[in-house]
DNA sequence: TATTGTTATACTCTATAACTATA
DNA sequence: TATAGTTATAGAGTATAACAATA
């Protein structure tokens, strides 16, 4: 018989609580820029890069291209993104942030560090950067950093 | 002008991510048992408790009350739950877990913890207990009192 | 009248399939 | 034939509205 763990003691409990409070505020901060986090995320693969087609920007979100569509159609109807034929193979289409795009994108990006800021206020510097570090070495899968084995490994 | 943070850096990206990970190897896990971590979730309310309303372990987890109708209805077709009419207030479902979803919660608890140990394996254990502790506190301090709001609630 | 569970319905999000225009 | 973008459609998931039984 196992014992009892407390909900706050779930770690799945505890990072989808999380994400899902820093994605609310996050979203609230972003409201007056009228875009939210998830447009956020599509524009920050835009933002300061080669101009890209609509399907590499949607492969590197790991969002379907049909998907996209309809984000750039909210984000060309705000004048944020702006679409034009590839002159050099007119099927694509490469999107590039707009004037107001880079702006908006700049302010988003002052707000977003802001909210993580708020967010992470309750804990000491060293602890947000300890988590920071945690959850990237925790996603960063194939690479070497990883300790002994693990029941895991032997059943892969 | 703000400077570029990689994806890697912001937060939001590494709980989502982190979060949708976990999430995914802990539904692999329970498939054996015909259980999803939704499920679980709901199965865990239940657990090692006094007897509760269907509207009482949807408002445990946040969950609009015609949702519980149908996971309910799915526990139940597994066997693992069975719902009675309240005899003190036959408006009222009581749930319960039928003996073999006390069987189904002990084993669904030993591989969520297996689970989450394979997950934590590439960091020191230090740095999983701390993870741990840095949420907690993070959802404590950060959103005081707030379970799991949903709209639905805000527009109550 | 208010509450609990239920059913029917609607809405959001995202994907698949099919169509178009190019290559 | 294959690919990029689009459109139409479907599916999952979850909510709101309406209804029956009970308080």
């Amino acid at each position: 018989m196992s014992s009892e763990a407390r909900p706050s003691d779930v770690l799945g409990y505890l990072l989808k609580h999380a994400t899902m409070t820093l994605a609310e505020r996050t979203d609230t901060a972003l409201a007056p820029l009228s875009i939210d986090g998830k447009e956020f995320g599509a524009l920050r693969v835009l933002a300061r890069r080669e101009p890209m087609s609509q399907l590499q920007v949607a492969q590197t979100l790991g969002i379907d291209r049909t998907t996209m569509v309809a984000l750039l159609d909210t984000l060309e109807r705000k004048g944020i993104v702006a679409r034009h034929p590839d002159p050099a193979d007119r099927r694509r289409n490469v999107v590039e942030l707009t004037e107001q795009g880079e702006r908006v994108v700049d302010a988003a990006e002052t707000l977003r560090r802001q909210v993580e800021e708020e967010f992470l206020a309750p804990v000491s510097a060293a602890d947000g950067e300890r988590l920071r570090r945690t959850l990237r070495a925790l996603l960063e899968e194939g690479s070497p950093n990883r300790q002994q084995s693990t029941a895991a490994d032997q059943r892969r």
